[in-house]
DNA sequence: TTCAGGATGTACT
DNA sequence: GTACATCCTGAAC
């Protein structure tokens, strides 16, 4: 199975952020493959980014992770019951991350319903299945990633990355046009100057343009 | 369809 | 004690 590399963690972590989009994030469970692709990310960077856990190398407990080997997992709970994913980037010693903010559901679909609202697809509300995974906590939720996965390596075979869902043998979806959008970043306006940094990218759909900034 | 309000735990000051 | 990279529900429009 062919899937994301260290060495795509490496680079840049706002290109990192762009490239991501439209990539594929598959999460074992019980031997099923739960697959999303990424339409949302946000870069954060320690090293000259006060929204960043990490910034100016704050090195705590929690970010030591961030200061990590690239390509690890960062997970952790916000708002006292939400968790929030992101991928570590950039070479040890320089703290940086992107975060994972939505995707949509490729495979493992009827798992990840229940993982979000404890039923069915074929159950749900027309709010929920409009609001299926378009958060980072949503998405942790319905992938189940949880502190557990904190950590983690993301070029192992449990949580990981990849191209396009062949590799995973599923067949690649028809995708209709989209472009990316930049913005900035959300829940972070106690960031002074990098409150505005336009580090938020988003797939948008052509026929539906609903850019939410 | 939009909005306000509450739920809730952890890290850090 | 305070702030926090959020989500859900239900009420009003």
């Amino acid at each position: 199975m062919a899937r994301l590399d260290r060495e795509f963690y490496l680079g840049d972590t706002v290109q990192i952020a762009r490239n991501l989009l439209g990539k594929y994030l598959v999460r074992m469970l019980h031997g099923e493959a739960l697959v999303c692709r990424i339409t949302e990310t946000e870069a954060y960077i320690g090293r000259c980014d006060k929204a960043c856990h990490a910034y100016n190398y704050r090195r705590t407990p929690r970010t030591e992770v961030l200061f990590g080997e690239s390509g690890h997992a960062y997970v952790y709970l916000i708002y006292g019951m939400h968790h929030c994913l992101n991928l570590v980037t950039e070479p040890e010693g320089e703290p940086a991350a992107v975060l994972l903010r939505g995707g949509e559901a490729i495979s493992g679909i009827e798992t990840i319903s229940r993982l979000r609202f404890g039923k069915s697809c074929a159950e749900l509300t027309a709010s929920q299945r409009k609001n299926f995974l378009n958060g980072p906590g949503k998405l942790c939720k319905g992938l189940f990633i949880t502190s557990a996965e904190n950590t983690m390596d993301l070029t192992g075979d449990t949580l990981f990355l990849c191209d396009c869902p062949a590799d995973v043998g599923l067949p690649c979806p028809t995708l209709s046009p989209e472009r990316i959008v930049a913005g900035p970043r959300v829940g972070i306006d106690y960031a002074e100057e990098a409150r505005d940094f336009p580090w938020r990218f988003q797939l948008i759909k052509e026929e539906n343009p609903h850019a939410s900034f």
